[in-house]
RNA sequence: GGAUCGGUAGUUCAGUUGGUUAGAAUGCCGCCCUGUCACGGCGGAGGUCGCGGGUUCGAGUCCCGUCCGGUCCGCCA
């Protein structure tokens, strides 16, 4: 037996006992005649005692940092209590040990704050592993993923696996593709989602399905997005969008309690796509705080159901705003004091490339009711006044507008309000707050390729209302400059996303279930007959043997965890990832392979110069 | 595919207008220290300034190229 107890477990009650204890050199502080070395495990920090007046002969200098040891001693009571660890009452006194294994020096420190950087750390992970900070990470993980399982078993969800050798498919994101020895030429992908067999398995009659699996993305990525993640994949016959919503918040709220210890009670809040978009300029709007956006110019038809302000910025000969395609303002509470440095600031921030404004016009709405604005020779102080209402400013607020074309500027204001909201303290990490964002349109036009493009994936449903637009329209576009006049433009999907304070954590949608209007999905899309047949006849032939209706969604569990581990990095809840360029920097994968290998896939090599 | 920032000791970083021997902290090694827990004190070792080329009397510093890494745009149903 190595080991009696953990380096975590050790407590006064203990005290006397003979113990033998297992774990890895944390630190070493020498005294002359005494040592001490800090022991740890996976369970915590023991304290150890060489050489006091039991064994003033053992020596505890060979041992180093990381080293694996193991020690038999026994317990005492601290003269000098550590308060801030659990075993910080006790110490071990040791009267032998041994070396297990010795460590070379880590190239970073294994604490808290480590002095190793991102690439470091990658590239030593099972080091970086070690730390208290990401292991919390990793059970924080682990604790979302029984929790998930627990709730999901108890209301009659079944875990199937599906595989990850399948078929490439054509719409959504690039393939990881995998060549097949055996059928030469031809190659497996892996999937980028399990979507398709979730929705056989609903044919198939298991009407509540899900499984934790890995989902594959051969896209160009970023700090948040890994080449493979993990998805909560769930599915059910049988429903309607309420039935979803109402299942899967209780999902979430049974994580929330029992990962955090938080009673979320409130009813999760909904909004339609349009209104997100209209008042927060983001189909996943943080809703921890107001800002809400005051349009001053209605662009386009996408938002047909909303009246908008431009009488208040309209015939004042302000060539900007006259000009542009959208001119929006948010309301900043209590910023009406800002100074010259930091107005520029802001106006700086918003012209970064990655924002892309040219300018940013402000109005102070001072305390005494007063109005200070950098376009004040346009517009009166009744003007400013019936602005400032309009943006629901009150006194002591700065108002920020945004000119220019439509899509950029409403991204742009968006990122303001979200940059503005932190800065003023509205984001907090330790709030959370969930919100439905519903009524999706079900298309979007892709001007390059002059086709439709399924906003989801192409198996979401319309509204039922929309059922017979879909079915009864040509999709064909004459002018595609007038896209946005196409009956199709204005569909609206079965679909939802849960967003949490402002991340999209899960997506799903009521599938379609009838062959007829799944083939002209794939029409619409720009396929052929053939096309369909060829690439989901599968699918269109399993819609003929009495698919039931049915809907899904599923979860980014990385991003989750990584919200309620409250960072911003998904990268340290994934006990191996990979880095920006989809390298493991451990592996050193990925890496050529040898001549045999691509001779027993009929495969040769064709790199550009 | 594009933009942008970075690469200097094991590590995290500083390095002036191009100027003499490239620094700090931490880690590491040695010595001292019986109550530390970020221990302390003294001493020491440690550098192909990512790589290649150019300008210059002289390059860590300026220019060109290249590799690697970070951030963002495109992309990610």
């Amino acid at each position: 037996m190595y080991r009696t107890h953990t380096c975590g477990q050790l407590r006064v009650t203990d005290v006397n006992k003979e113990i033998t204890l297992a774990g890895w050199v944390q630190t070493i502080r020498k005294f002359g005649a005494i040592t001490f070395v800090d022991l740890r495990d996976r369970y915590g920090i023991t304290q150890l005692l060489f050489g006091e007046q039991l064994q003033p002969e053992l020596d505890a200098n060979p041992l180093g940092r990381e080293f694996v040891i193991q020690v038999q001693g026994f317990v005492q009571e601290r003269s000098n209590k550590n308060r801030n660890i659990p075993t910080g009452e006790v110490e071990v006194q040791v009267h032998s040990f041994k070396i297990l294994n010795k460590s070379a020096v880590p190239p970073f420190t294994i604490t808290d704050e480590t002095d190793g950087g991102d690439d470091l750390r990658m590239k030593y992970r099972y080091l970086d592993l070690r730390r208290n900070a990401v292991k919390k990470n990793l059970e924080l993980r682990y604790a979302v993923s029984r929790a998930t399982r627990n709730y999901l078993h108890e209301q009659g969800f079944m875990d199937i696996e599906t595989p990850f050798l399948i078929k490439s498919t054509p719409e959504g994101a690039r393939d990881f593709v995998v060549p097949s020895r055996m059928n030469a030429g031809q190659f497996y992908a892996l999937p980028q989602s399990p979507q398709t067999f979730k929705q056989l398995l609903m044919v198939s009659g298991y009407d509540r399905y899900y499984q934790i699996v890995k989902c594959f993305r051969d896209e160009d990525l970023r700090a948040d997005r890994q080449p493979e993640f993990t998805q909560i994949d769930c599915e059910m016959c049988f429903v309607e969008q309420e039935d979803i919503l109402h299942m899967f918040e209780g999902l979430i709220k049974h994580i929330f309690h029992e990962v955090k210890g938080v009673h979320y009670k409130e009813k999760v809040e909904r909004m339609t796509w349009e209104d997100a978009m209209w008042h927060f300029g983001n189909d996943k709007p943080d809703i921890r705080f107001g800002m809400k956006l005051c349009n001053l110019k209605k662009p386009a038809s996408v938002f047909l159901q909303k009246t908008d302000n431009a009488a208040l910025i309209n015939g004042a000969d302000f060539k900007v705003f006259d000009d542009a395609e959208t001119v929006i303002a948010i309301a900043a509470p209590g910023c009406s004091e800002y100074t010259r440095k930091q107005t520029d600031e802001l106006t700086e921030w918003v012209k970064r490339p990655q924002i892309g404004m040219k300018g940013l016009v402000f109005i102070k709405c001072n305390a005494d009711g007063t109005y200070k604005s950098s376009v004040d020779k346009f517009y009166s102080e009744d003007k400013l006044k019936a602005i400032a209402e309009a943006a629901e400013a009150q006194p002591g607020d700065l108002i920020l507008m945004l000119a220019g074309a439509e899509e950029r500027t409403r991204k742009a204001i968006s990122e303001l309000r979200l940059e503005m909201g932190k800065k003023l303290g509205y984001r907090k990490e330790t709030e959370f707050k969930l919100l439905w964002v519903l009524d999706f349109p079900l298309f979007e036009y892709d001007e390059e390729g002059n086709r439709w493009v399924a906003r989801h994936h192409p198996f979401t449903s319309p509204k039922p209302a929309d059922i017979d637009v879909m079915i009864n329209n040509n999709p064909h576009i004459e002018d595609a400059a007038k896209y946005l006049e196409h009956p199709y433009a204005n569909i609206k999907a079965n679909a939802y996303d849960l967003v949490l304070n402002g991340n999209e954590i899960g997506g799903g949608s009521i599938r379609i279930f009838q062959r007829p209007l799944q083939e002209k999905m794939f029409a619409a899309l720009g396929m052929s007959e053939e096309e369909a047949m060829h690439k989901f006849g599968f699918l269109l032939g399993a819609f003929e043997y009495g698919a039931p209706p049915h809907g899904g969604l599923a979860f980014g569990f990385d991003r989750l965890c990584a919200i309620l581990g409250g960072s911003e990095s998904i990268r340290d809840f994934i006990a191996f990832p990979k880095n920006n360029s989809g390298r493991d920097v451990m592996l050193d994968a990925p890496g050529p392979i040898d001549e045999k290998q691509f001779q027993e896939l009929n495969i040769i090599l064709n790199l550009p110069e």
